[in-house]
DNA sequence: CTTGAGCCTGTATCTGCTACAGACCTTAGG
DNA sequence: CCTAAGGTCTGTAGCAGATACAGGCTCAAG
C-alpha cells in the first residue's frame, strides 16, 4: 500500500479561493509577485493546488490581515522556506512592523481628536458659517 | 490710485512648492486630478500662482494630514466656491470622515495588540522556532 | 553665444489589488 | 454529435495618490 497520495484531491484556482476566502484574482496576483509559488499545471493548463498552497495562501492572508506589507511576507517567507531561519530574524521583521503600526494609531488618534475638536464646534444647521472650513483655511 | 494690484507678485511652480512645503510635482497632479485650479500662465506659459493658490493649495495639504480623501476635498471645495455651503453639508462630510478615522484606529489596535502578544514571546534567540510563525502557520 | 537652471509635457513607476476582454477548455443537455 | 453555458487561461487596464524621469523649451548670467 505504498501510498504518496497528496492525501487530498487538487483542486483549481476557484476551489482555493473558496477554500481561502481569497479573491480568485488575487491568487494569481501573489503568484505574480512571488508570495505564492506557481503551481503544477494540468495537462490542460488549469493550475493545480493542495493543501500546501491552502496554507501557504492562509499565511499571507493572515499575515496581511495584521498590515505587513507584501514585501515584508515575502521576507518572512524565504526564511520559512530556507528552513534556517532564526526566532531573532523573524523577530526583527515583526517588531518593525509593530513599530509602524503605533506610530500610524498615534497619528491617526492625534487626526481624530483634531476633527472631532471641530466638528464639535459645527452648529450643524443650515448657516454658512461653518469651523471645520475655518481651521482648513487660516 | 487705482490699485487693482494682487499685492503680491506672482511665482512660479517652484516657488509655490517653497511656499507650501508641498512637492513640486504634486501640484501639477493635484492640478490634474482638480483639487488645485488650472494656473494662469506666462507668456512663455509657465504657470503663474498667487496667493489664492498659496490658501488654496494649504487647504488640500491640511484637509490630506487629516486623513480626508481627494474626493472628499472636491466636496469640500465645490461647497466652498459655490459660495451657498452650510455648516450642517460640511459637518456631514467631516463626520462621516471622523468615522472613518475611528474605525481605522480601532483596527490597527486590534493588530498592534495581536502582534506585540506574539513578539512578547519571542525569545529572540538563534533558535528556529518562532512564536510568531506559529502564529501565522496553523 | 554658450551653459546651466528652471519650466513644460507626457509617461512610467510604485503598492495591492480588482476587473475585464478574448481565447481556450470542459461538461451537461438535447 | 453538437451546442451552449460555464470555468479557466493570458494580458492588460483601472483605482488612489503620489513621485520621478525623459526630452524639449525658455531664460538669465557670463
Amino acid at each position: 500500500m505504498g501510498k504518496d497520495h497528496p492525501s487530498v484531491k487538487p483542486m483549481q484556482r476557484a476551489a482555493l479561493a473558496r477554500a481561502t476566502g481569497c479573491n480568485l484574482e488575487t491568487i494569481r496576483y501573489y503568484e505574480t509577485v512571488g508570495v505564492m509559488p506557481d503551481p503544477p499545471r494540468d495537462p490542460n493548463g488549469y493550475r493545480s493546488y493542495g493543501e500546501d498552497h491552502v496554507r501557504r495562501l492562509r499565511f499571507v492572508m493572515r499575515a496581511r490581515d495584521l498590515g505587513f506589507s507584501l514585501e515584508e511576507i515575502r521576507g518572512l517567507l524565504s526564511l520559512v522556506d530556507s528552513h534556517n531561519q532564526t526566532c531573532a530574524e523573524v523577530k526583527e521583521i515583526a517588531s518593525a512592523h509593530l513599530k509602524d503600526v503605533q506610530d500610524k494609531i498615534v497619528d491617526l488618534q492625534r487626526i481624530e481628536r483634531a476633527l472631532s475638536d471641530t466638528v464639535a464646534q459645527c452648529s450643524g444647521t443650515e448657516v454658512p458659517e461653518c469651523p471645520v472650513l475655518d481651521a482648513l483655511l487660516d
